[in-house]
DNA sequence: GCGGTTTTTGAGGCACACCTAAAGATAAGG
DNA sequence: CCTTATCTTTAGGTGTGCCTCAAAAACCGC
């Protein structure tokens, strides 16, 4: 049933590559259905534009859609969905390890070099750098065969008062957040206790003789904690 | 008198950048008229492809060009070809330093990446790399201002009988050349005595021991050798 | 001044990704 | 079961960027 358009583009656009990415996305930390409008909304694009694309993702093998319905990956698709997310982690952990950027600085530079670096830079970068396990912002990095290892991670504006853990991984999209921790001193692994005060906002308490740091409901919604016990394991997940 | 044709394309386009790049090497080793078939030869590309273009790149105040006449780069069309060519060296130099690329392997990548990254990349990846003076096939890196130092050099199909010098340069777009010195053990810097044979074939002397190496018209083409003088100075440009 | 070559013009094509507006499907509530 | 609000798809169309071919125009050496 593939190439029911006739002109099928290929795996190459940087706009497939997106949007495979995007669709990813959605399953990564949640499990949310992935619809037209969800897509378009974070793809900044009207709904038609996705209805549109979509169904090149569906003649090039990459996803699945019945009219109406959730949009999904196929194997392929979530192959290469893992192929960029494993480029944009590596390029975003190079330009701050080696380049000196700050953890703030290199979404948007790796938003692009992902779609331009060949597979071989990609190769020989992941051993320069070691192999690393994950990115700045604590996302994990999916090795060559496409496995991942997700630790186990609870969003801030999701856990009970009283939760305790590490900082296990920050949103990377909005710069804001990574220069508000900068600010307070918070990093990747920064021990936490959190906090619901009787008003409205969170708080969050870093140690013993720290003072609380109230943080707003955007912000909740862009840090992941480990869970209260000490010393957890990873859930290795192949998706391939 | 810009803009006479409406909708004026960015400087950040990527065939903007390569045919100013082009029109720039024209005149980089050689002093030759830049006509527009050279030009659409040089891109592949048909001559009338090459006039729609330039007259964008007039537009964008990139180039000047009377009606059938030669094409030239304006100051700030020479300050964009210096940034691509900058972009492009030291991001083969980071291939081969800092990757492990061959010299035959860096081309093609560089000529997409130097579209992609960002003047902060450029900036810190030259700080990366301590400011290197040469790319890895010994074309000179333009510095962030602008200047470039050529090294004095004569393109081998020029040069009598007898001349003696070192290899300033290799040029990079024909990766069986750079693969044909390796198997020689023919590298940068290396010291070559030109013999025209007999016959047709130039021949290579590189060292007193060694035997006399033919090398074809298309590899004369591609080498640049230093003056038979043992020591020179280097010619400082600034075409800014 | 002629003839061959080069360049420009004109008209058009194509890939890719997006949009608006209208029509169709879905699902929740009455 | 039907209504209605919401979501999704279709249809038709825009815009950018770059390219082509064919024909007309200019150029240049003789
Ligand atoms: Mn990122
Ligand atoms: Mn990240
Ligand atoms: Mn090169
Ligand atoms: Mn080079």
């Amino acid at each position: 049933m593939a190439g029911r358009r006739g002109a099928v583009l290929s795996i190459e656009s940087t706009s497939v590559q997106d949007y495979v990415k995007a669709i990813y996305a959605f399953t990564e930390w949640q499990d949310a259905a992935v619809t037209a409008s969800r897509l378009a909304a974070r793809l900044s694009v009207a709904n038609s534009s996705v209805t549109g694309m979509v169904a090149k993702l569906v003649d090039l093998g990459l996803a699945e859609h019945r009219k109406y319905g959730p949009i999904s990956l196929t194997t392929s698709g979530r192959a290469l969905a893992l192929a960029m997310v494993r480029r944009h982690r590596l390029i975003e952990t190079f330009l701050v390890t080696e380049l000196g950027y700050g953890w703030d600085e290199v979404h948007d530079e790796a938003e692009q070099l992902e779609h331009t670096v060949s597979d071989a830079f990609v190769a020989r970068l992941d051993a320069k750098l070691g192999r690393p396990p994950r990115d700045p912002h604590g996302d994990p990095i999916p090795a060559a065969d496409g496995s991942v290892a997700y630790p186990p991670a609870y969003r801030l504006d999701g856990v009970d008062d009283g939760h305790a853990g590490r900082l296990v991984r920050v949103s990377d999209e909005d710069p804001g957040v990574l220069r508000f921790l900068d600010r307070h001193g918070i990093g990747l692994d920064a021990h936490l206790l959190v906090r619901h005060g009787a008003g409205s906002p969170v708080e969050l308490l870093l140690g013993p003789s720290a003072p609380a740091l109230p943080v707003d409901a955007a912000l909740t919604r862009a840090l992941w904690i480990g869970g209260s016990v000490p010393h957890e394991g990873c859930t290795l997940r192949n998706p391939l």
